[in-house]
DNA sequence: GCCAACGTTGGC
DNA sequence: GCCAACGTTGGC
């Protein structure tokens, strides 16, 4: 089993949309980058485990999902009225890839970015990289234990 | 809203 | 294959 991080701007897709939906599962479209692409296409695994990152607003981490369906072609790429079309990607060829996730939990308490930039055993996370975009980040078993940890000894207000 | 850092594109 | 120009990401 592999641990993951999954950036989302919470105007866009938050915890909250995902914890809502039918089944409580989203798939991960609109991803245009090719290394969290290939991510999605060649590592998530049924069961893997994600950290659900809120990005822009208020970054912080808030809560928990799983990766509940493997790769499949993205076919958002292919629909000339979606935002994250690409005219390169097409049903025969698709160029574009995703996963489906599903909600696990809600920490009480988000993380915010600027505490887990201070916590021990997580200096080497890709996530406080400086100038680190990319939108999957796999992460270590160790740093996905420190911060669920955080995460559920949070109390709520 | 700003802008630094980054990824991608395309002319040569 | 280089690299300037451009578009995007995402913290602040």
């Amino acid at each position: 089993m592999r641990y993951w991080l999954m950036k989302t701007e919470p105007n866009e897709f938050s915890i909250d949309d995902l914890a809502n939906r039918p089944n409580q599962s989203e798939p991960w479209d609109g991803v245009r980058n090719y290394q969290a692409r290939n991510f999605m296409r060649d590592d998530m695994q049924i069961g893997d485990q994600v950290l659900f990152y809120h990005s822009r607003i208020d970054p912080s981490v808030v809560g928990m999902a799983t990766v509940s369906k493997t790769s499949h072609p993205d076919f958002t790429a292919w629909d000339k009225t979606n935002k994250h079309f690409d005219p390169r990607s097409t049903p025969e060829k698709p160029l574009w890839f995703m996963v489906e996730v599903t909600f696990q939990s809600k920490f009480p308490e988000p993380i915010p970015l600027k505490e887990i930039k201070e916590i021990p055993g997580l200096e080497k996370m890709m996530l406080i990289k400086k100038g680190c975009r990319l939108s999957i980040q796999p992460v270590t078993k160790e740093e996905f234990e420190i911060i669920v940890a955080i995460g559920d000894e949070s109390t709520p207000k």
